[in-house]
DNA sequence: TTAGGGTTAG
């Protein structure tokens, strides 16, 4: 349905664009009539007909005319200037860049100045560029309008090199106390990530107005100097200088704190700023990344005229949010007001669907884009290989990938992830060499091979990739390479080769490389080093309530039951809450979510009394339950009965209930999934004769047979 | 006689 939807609405564009085509024809020929042709011998009427032509057929006849015209030499400067800016203004740049090279031995740099502008502004950044260095190389001198077009090219292509230069032509020449050529200055070293020579700028600058204060405070936006451009704001505030709507917008990009959000609100209504439908959307992705939901939706409710721009960012802030189903329906409502999606729209849904592990989604959402032919094509392939990596299907994510006109290196990084995260160690490293021959690998493909190494327990072969990193690919190896062959070595159980491997380590360990020791030391019940791994991570990562409940664990599972209410307490009082596991299933386009002991679906009696009958099934196939899993100070036999009503196992019955005979059942974890459900599930997958892949917080489990495709090694 | 700088809103 969606997808017939959307098709109608691509199909409803191009007719709208083909009519507004025919209407600008329409107003050429009416323009050209004899009457008007002979007003275009009047020099004034000509010139600013120039400016008034709207579509380049008319400018051509135009331009054609006055070269006919009695009053107008082919060389004089003043009409050509005014007709390579106008052919420019009308994207053609080849008619511009033609008439300019037929009068180019000019000095006058009025014209030079239009050509550049000509370039810049159809995005020809490295042509503005190739211009400017001829008009040196002639001798002719640049004035203050030339450097901010030139600079903003320097900016674009972040050519910080070419924009030193240009910086000192514009001392030398001494226009830089220009305050257009400063603020240019100010855009172009933000774009080139030299914050630094921003601020120097900014302070020698000999006068300041309101766009210097916004391009160094976009300049921090940029650059991820939050703090920077709050103070820089605070400062202006301070000064009494009057912000406009672009200082507001870098502003609100800096914003992580719900007070400072209101804060900036306030701002905008005190200085009776018009809130515009651009810093609507700013502020509803504003209060999104402060974490305030509502008051993103309250922003987005308020939009009268929601535009693409709008309902993307709202899907967006909601999958990132891990809300996919509230994401979802955004999608739903914007497809049922026509509005036409594109692919950054899809970039969201995507995550929404990849959250959600929801299989037929993918394939409903994959569909849609197919039709769609939305562009950034590169992009939106490699969301679709790991969007079915992340519903479990490396079958379809594979299909996809192979079938890519264009990969990149993330492309290959993604899918050979995807093999990690489904255990298939070797097809990553077979995927791996492939990659290497076509195209070089970067850090995040390694931490997806080492990752891959890892769960599969290819020990030799992930010694060798990292060894390579630096020596063969001039790649560094950072904490998270570090951390994952923490992770490698700890799951088989080399637990002191990882401890070593941590001490020898030339880099600070970050809290990735001890909570991976941590993890190992959780599978292979080593207390004394987890208590060291925990040491560390309390002071680098005190707010992850994960960190306090391994450890608590480890301290439960070996018997110091005093050691593990401690840990508890402790966690109590730092306020660090732990976060209650869920197991999600999709049955029929319908998302049910299970907690432990959950009570609240309307076939709770019959999803109990199937669970019972199941797990006497597998005990007389020869599953015990690991009560080490179940760790609360409670009687044997209450612990087993809790352990039966885990988030896994009660949504395996539901879908074991409700789904046809044979058919793969697909669960999602929000944590990783617990050791008992585990044993369990590989039970569950002998007895009932059913495929049940596990998507946990770190990887894929698929059951089949009596068996796990993780080997047990997780 | 002509022109310019700061937001890729996601």
């Amino acid at each position: 349905m969606a997808r017939v939807v959307v098709t109608q609405m691509v199909m409803q564009q191009k007719l709208t664009k083909f009519c507004h085509l025919r209407q600008q024809w329409r107003l050429f020929f009416s323009a050209s009539s004899p009457q008007q042709q002979t007003e275009f011998f009047d020099p004034e009427t000509c010139i600013s007909s120039i400016k008034q032509c709207q579509t380049l057929q008319s400018l051509k006849t135009l331009h054609a005319f006055t070269l006919r015209s009695r009053f107008y030499h082919h060389h004089d400067l003043f009409l050509v200037t005014n007709l390579v800016s106008q052919y420019a203004s009308l994207g053609s740049i080849s008619h511009a860049f033609s008439l300019f090279s037929s009068v180019s031995d000019s000095c006058d740099i009025f014209l030079w100045n239009v050509m550049i502008r000509a370039f810049v502004d159809n995005r020809q950044f490295d042509r503005s560029l190739q211009l400017y260095a001829q008009m040196r190389e002639l001798d002719i001198n640049p004035d203050n309008f030339t450097f901010p077009f030139v600079l903003k090219a320097c900016g674009y292509l972040r050519d910080i090199e070419f924009g030193v230069k240009v910086h000192k032509d514009a001392v030398d020449s001494g226009y830089w106390s220009d305050v257009f050529v400063g603020n240019s200055l100010i855009a172009m070293y933000g774009k080139c990530g030299r914050v630094d020579v921003c601020r120097q700028l900014f302070d020698e600058m000999p006068e300041r107005n309101v766009v210097t204060w916004s391009s160094l405070t976009g300049a921090y936006a940029q650059n991820g100097c939050y703090e920077e451009g709050l103070l820089l704001f605070k400062r202006m505030m301070d000064e009494g200088i009057r912000p406009n709507r672009v200082v507001i917008l870098n502003v609100m990009a800096c914003i992580r704190k719900v007070s400072e959000a209101e804060d900036v609100c306030r701002v905008v209504v005190d200085n009776g700023l018009d809130l515009d439908q651009s810093l609507q959307n700013a502020a509803m992705v504003m209060f999104a990344r402060c974490g305030r939901m509502d008051m993103a939706r309250k922003f987005f409710d308020g939009i009268s005229n929601k535009d693409l721009v709008s309902w993307t960012s709202m899907i967006e802030a909601y999958a990132q949010a891990d809300l996919p189903l509230e994401a979802l329906e955004v999608f739903r409502q914007m497809i049922l007001r026509r509005v036409l999606p594109d692919s950054v729209t899809f970039l969201g849904v995507i995550r929404a669907c990849s959250s959600l592990a929801s299989f037929q989604q993918a394939r409903t959402v994959h569909g849609i884009i197919i039709h769609c032919f939305l562009g950034n094509q590169l992009a939106l392939d490699t969301a679709v290989v790991d969007l079915y990596v992340k519903c479990g299907s490396l079958m379809y994510a594979r299909k996809v990938f192979d079938r890519m006109k264009q990969k990149n290196v993330i492309s290959w990084s993604t899918m050979i992830s995807g093999y990690g995260m489904h255990g298939h160690g070797r097809e990553a490293l077979f995927l791996f060499d492939q990659m290497k021959a076509l195209i070089k690998p970067d850090h995040i493909t390694f931490v997806s091979v080492l990752s891959a190494c890892s769960h599969a327990g290819l020990i030799d072969e992930g010694w060798e990739c990292f060894n390579s990193m630096l020596r063969d690919f001039g790649v560094a190896p950072r904490p998270e390479h570090y951390a994952c062959m923490v992770d490698m070595l700890g799951r088989a159980g080399k637990l002191n080769e990882a401890r070593e491997f941590i001490e020898r380590m030339p880099i600070r360990p970050d809290a990735g490389v001890w909570g991976s020791l941590l993890g190992a030391c959780r599978i292979h019940s080593n207390v004394e080093l987890a208590e060291m791994a925990a040491k560390a991570l309390f002071d680098l990562d005190a707010e992850n309530p994960g960190r306090y409940v391994i450890l608590s664990n480890i301290y439960a599972s070996s018997g110091k039951r005093t050691e593990a209410d401690r840990i508890r307490a402790l966690m109590k009082r730092r306020g660090v809450k732990k976060i209650t596991g869920h197991t999600v299933i999709e049955i029929k386009n319908k998302v049910h979510t299970f907690v432990a002991g959950d009570r609240s679906q309307p076939q709770t009696e019959l999803i109990y009394s199937e669970l019972a009958k199941l797990m006497d099934r597998i005990r007389r196939e020869g599953y015990t339950p690991d009560l080490n899993f179940a760790l609360h100070d409670v009687e044997e036999e209450t612990k087993e009965k809790m352990l039966y009503v885990h988030s896994e196992k009660l949504a395996i019955v539901f879908g074991l209930l409700n789904s046809g005979p044979g058919s793969a059942i697909r669960i999602k974890k929000n944590l990783r999934v617990c050791g008992d459900c585990h044993t369990a599930t590989k039970f569950i997958s002998k007895v009932t004769g059913r495929e049940i892949i596990v998507r946990d917080a770190h990887r894929f489990h698929h059951f089949k047979d009596g068996t796990c495709s993780c080997g047990d090694y997780w």
